[in-house]
Parts: C-alpha cells; structure tokens; sequence
DNA sequence: CTGTTAGCGCTTTCAT
DNA sequence: ATGAAAGCGCTAACAG
C-alpha cells in the first residue's frame, strides 16, 4: 500500500484529461463526453483513486458530518437515540461524531468546542446539563442544533421533547385509578430537565385529585440502580404506608424493586412500583415493569431529521413533541384487585 | 453570528502581525515574544476566532479522527465498547465517528469507503461479517486498523479477541464440576468468529471429560432473545433429557429462559441455563444469569490504545487475548445440589 | 523572534 | 465539452 496518497492530478494524467474534468465526472457536474468519462472511471479504478474530503470539505465549506453528544452511551436510554441519528445520517450521506460526557459538563463544552472546530454542519446535543447562559454561545458556533429533553430559546436551535409532564400525569392518572392513593416520588436529580417535567405531572394529578390522594414524600435520586435504591429504602423506612413508588426512570425503578425485596415486600401485592423510559430490561426483570414507554429510537430519528431539514434550508425554529406510552406490566395490581 | 468565518488572516491583521505568527501561538510552536503572544491571543478572543480544522487537516494530513465500526449500537454489548474507545480517544485529543451497520455487510463495506474519503486515521472494526479476502483491500485504505473479535493477517491491522474457546471451556469444565452431564448448545450464527470459539471449547470441554458426559444437541440461532426462546423450545422437545441449556450468548439464555417458563420448567430446579457476555440484563432478569463476562469497556479501551499506539509509530503487529470470567449466579444449581 | 513564500487536494469561475 | 487560474484556511520551510 503506497503511503503517498493518489491525487484528482494522477488520475488527470492518467486518463489524459485535465484535473477539472476528473472533478466533473466524480460530481456529476456539467457535460462530459461518454468518452472522456470511461477513461477517467477507468483511471480512478485503476489507480485506485479516492477522492479526499477533506480538500473538498475545505473548498465547498461543507463537511457532511454532524456531532451527537450523550451523556453516556452505556446508558441504556441512548443507544437508540444514537442509532436512530445514525440511521437517519447515513441515509444522506452524514457521518455522525460520537461525543461521550460521561455526565459532566465541563466535557460537553469540550466536545462542543471539538465538534465546532472540526466544521461539524451540526450537533444533536443530548440531556445537556449546562445551564442557558453557557449554552447559548456554545451552540451560537453551529448552522444547526437540535436539542434533545431541552429547551433552548436561541436561533438555529430546533427543539425534541417528551411531554413528561404529560406522561407522568397519565401514569399517575391510571394508578388513582387503580387505586392507588398514597404515592412515593423518586424523583431523579432536581435539576434535570425531564425531572421537573415528571414532578410537575405528578403534582397536576394529584391536585387534580383534591384530597383524594396524597404525595407521601418526594425524593431526589441519582437516576440509576443504586439511586433508586438508596432512596426507596429512605422512603420505606420512614413512610411504610406509600402505596406505590413511582419512579423517575426505569433504573431507580429497578433499585426500588430491590429495595422492596430486601424488606421483603412483595411487588405488587404489598406495594407497587412504576418505571419510565421503557429500556429493554423493563419487561425482562421480575416483576416486569409498569412504565411510560419512550420512542427512543424515534427521538434520535427526529432529532436528524430536524437538523438535516434545516441544513437543507428551513429558517423558522421547530419544536417537536413526543408522548409517551403507557404499557401496563406485572410491577403493579390491575383494576378491581386492589386491596 | 456572522455566517462569514473569521480566518487567521483576520486575526493577523487585527493583532498586526503575520498568519505566521498568529499559527506559532496557536500550535505553541517556535518562540513567541510574551507582548505579541497576548496580543494574538487578545485578537483571537475579541473576534471569537476559531481555527478551521479542515484547513488544518489538509496541510498536517492528520485529521485527529477515528472510526468505529459496530453492527448495532444499540446491542448491549457495544455501548460499552464505545464507551471505552470514546474515552481513550478523547484523552489523546482524538474524535470517533460511529458507523452504525445494522448488521448487514454492504453497509460495513460503505461505511469504511466513507470513513476513508473522511481520512480517518485509524478504525476500529467490531464483530464483522466480511470474508477475509473482502475484508484485506478494504482495511488496506488506513493507516491503522483494530479488529475487535476477529482476526486478520494484514499490514497494520492489530487485534483485540476475547479467548471465546478458553472461556467456554472453562465455563461447561465448571458445569462438569457441578454435576451436570447432558448438554445442549445454543450455539449462535455458525459464521460468527466468537461462535466458532465458543463452540469449539465446549467440544474440548467434552472430549477431556470422555464418555462421562454428551453433547445432546447443537443447534445454531439467531443471537438475540427471540433465537434463543425458538432454539430452547426445539431442544426441549426434542431431547427433555438435557440438563443445561448452554447458550451463546446472554440475549439468547434469555429467550431459553422464556422457553423453560412456558414448558413450566423451573430453572435451575429442572434445568440450568447459562449465558455469555454478562451484559447488564444478566444480573437482573430472575432467574439471574450464570455466564462469562467479558470485559466489553476494557476491550473499547484496549482496541483505541493499539490503534492510538499505532499511530504514534508501532510498526509490529499486535493481537492481545482478553480472558472471560465466570460469574455464578442463580441460573445454575450449586455443586452439591446437583439432584 | 517574526515574516514571506509555497502548497496541501480539491472545486469554482471564467475562458475557449 | 474541456482547460487554466485562483483560492478555500492553514502550516512547513526558509529567510532574516
């Protein structure tokens, strides 16, 4: 393998033709004889010839790449996310940089920074953390920007949201219905985003509800296993009587199930517990999970098409709204079998 | 925001001095007096200059960007590896495209095209499907190349595998050791580099042990739950006799798993079932999971380590063999229990 | 310590 | 239908 790279000039020598009719066939680009285009093809083949684009990136200013930043790719909230960006690129030739914070903001300004000098077209940025100030001259860097769970009053910035509120209001919602009256919020980390939408619809049920239902206690929690089940122990050792612990996602729901077992609690028969997201292991734990399935695969999905959209021209801003669903499993009692 | 870059030439003029010079204190490159230094790097703040890449790439030939390559993103057995390649990368100031190829080898075949014309510096290749003789001219195109899971005699290509043959062995040695005797293979795609392996240890395993124990069924599936469920139920139709459901993967123990439940056969009362990968479902699911872990983020990490190193000037090949663990867990009855 | 010149590999513009 | 010239934004090489 030659380590000196074949150049568009190679192949014009090759095929007798000058650099700019090499050009021209590689793009489609103005007429060329018939002729003149099976010898320059049958240059590149022969030499091997790859177009390099990064001289085409610097010449026609675009660079057909995009930036995903996650928090953490092993969460598993984001692969889908990131496969469906992924899908999505690829279908229009974009490739897409990875960026992986590991929860912490100070490697999203980074990434960020990364991305923007690397002429990335555009970023999907994830469950960012930073507060607006910081991110508005962040994502100013950028043609486009399609944020993920975040809210961003700033040009160029397209918007994909789950309408949390909304879901957990349902949830919460269907379990009054079920019978549920004392409830327990694991509520995931205060400042997140997601988490205020989820707390404020679990508030509007349950004033919905008058006096008929209570909120025993809310807590806040890192969103993961041991999160949920730290704080799920807090809250069965001072309120014992919580009828259900509705959890901020999936994995403190998880931590919570654990809890209950550690107590010897039975779930459902002597208390209930709700997840959100609906990642794999929702349906695959005992007891399956009752939760608020979100289209995660979609969101990234979307999330691209956004972002592609406005590459391709769209000026006006863009909120998209998702809702969640609820699918009904094992982690709680069905109607009319409540004690 | 100005959607005309401003280039080192803006800023050389703002700071009164050469392009030349405004290079020298970006890079840290030559001596820079500390008055005209400051006042580059005043000139740069107040016109938000940010240097261009591209444009750098193309004069360096070096572009700080990887590639990596997985089937699916959203398996649980590659965010991890991601993770461990974003990280190690991120450290060395390098960039990582994810090349999502939904399984399918036309796509694998595209993405390492694309990720050539991007001159990536390196990729970082896992679980491919592609024939030696497909594989050869393609990796051909970089200057580095990792495969993780497979191997390849080639220039500049190193290797990261899991010693799937030793960790299969030692995993039905351990089973032996338990008491159990009739075995059934869920084997896996038959192609599959890391289910040759696997198969191959449980064949030595079985052939040390004499005519003390069998080998009842192998019966090839798709690696997912929905293969494992329809290759356990064929197995335990067809030989009830068995008396532990080796399975190639975690994903498939699952699916095997579910088969049990639905025959109603406890496990690991009537049967055992065991897994591989130790993916985070393992420890969850109930019956919780016997399998082998392997270490997913380390092997991320080892495989951007060899290509990082790589192009740092290491000419001789590498192959490194990362060994699974076992991890016992409730799939499994214990020795001495063994009815 | 600083500036000048050249050129990375390609496409754009303008001729012909 | 094709070619020549210019230049994208930067750094390498050399000069002073």
């Amino acid at each position: 393998m030659s380590r000196q790279r074949v150049t568009i000039l190679d192949v014009a020598r090759a095929a007798g033709v000058s650099a700019q009719t090499v050009s021209r066939v590689l793009n489609n680009k103005g007429e060329v004889s018939q002729r003149t285009r099976e010898a320059v093809l049958a240059a590149i083949r022969q030499l091997g010839y790859r177009p390099d684009g990064v001289a085409r990136s610097l010449v026609t200013r675009r660079t057909r790449t995009i930036g995903l930043v996650v928090p953490d790719i092993a969460n598993p909230f984001f692969p889908e996310i990131a496969r469906g960006v992924e899908e999505i690129a690829q279908t229009r030739s974009y490739r897409v940089f990875l960026c992986n914070t590991s929860e912490r903001p100070e490697r999203e300004v980074e990434a960020l920074r990364a991305l923007a000098e690397k002429r990335v077209e555009g970023v999907v940025l994830c469950g960012t953390r930073l507060p607006d100030e910081e991110l508005e001259p962040l994502v100013a860097d950028f043609p486009a920007v399609v944020l993920v769970n975040r809210l961003l009053e700033a040009e160029r910035v397209d918007e994909v949201v789950l309408d949390d509120e909304g879901g957990m209001y349902r949830l919460v919602h269907w379990l009054m219905a079920q019978g549920y009256r004392r409830f327990a919020l694991l509520a995931g980390p205060p400042r997140s985003y997601s988490s205020q939408g989820r707390r404020k619809g679990m508030q509007r049920a349950l004033a919905e509800a008058g006096g008929d239902a209570e909120l025993v206690e809310v807590i806040d929690c890192a969103p993961f296993i041991q999160g949920g089940q730290e704080a799920a122990e807090q809250i069965l050792q001072a309120h014992p009587e919580s009828d259900v612990l509705v959890c901020y996602n999936d994995l403190v729901a998880l931590g919570a199930l654990r809890a209950c077992q550690a107590r010897g609690l039975a779930v459902p028969r002597d208390i209930a517990v709700t997840g959100f997201d609906d990642i794999a292991l929702a349906e695959l734990v005992t007891p399956s999970l009752t939760t608020m399935r979100v289209p995660k695969q979609q969101l990234g999905e979307l999330a691209a098409t956004l972002l592609l959209e406005r590459l391709a021209g769209r000026i006006e801003r863009r909120r998209v709204v998702l809702g969640p669903e609820l699918v009904v499993r094992s982690s709680t009692r069905e109607w009319g079998r409540v004690g």
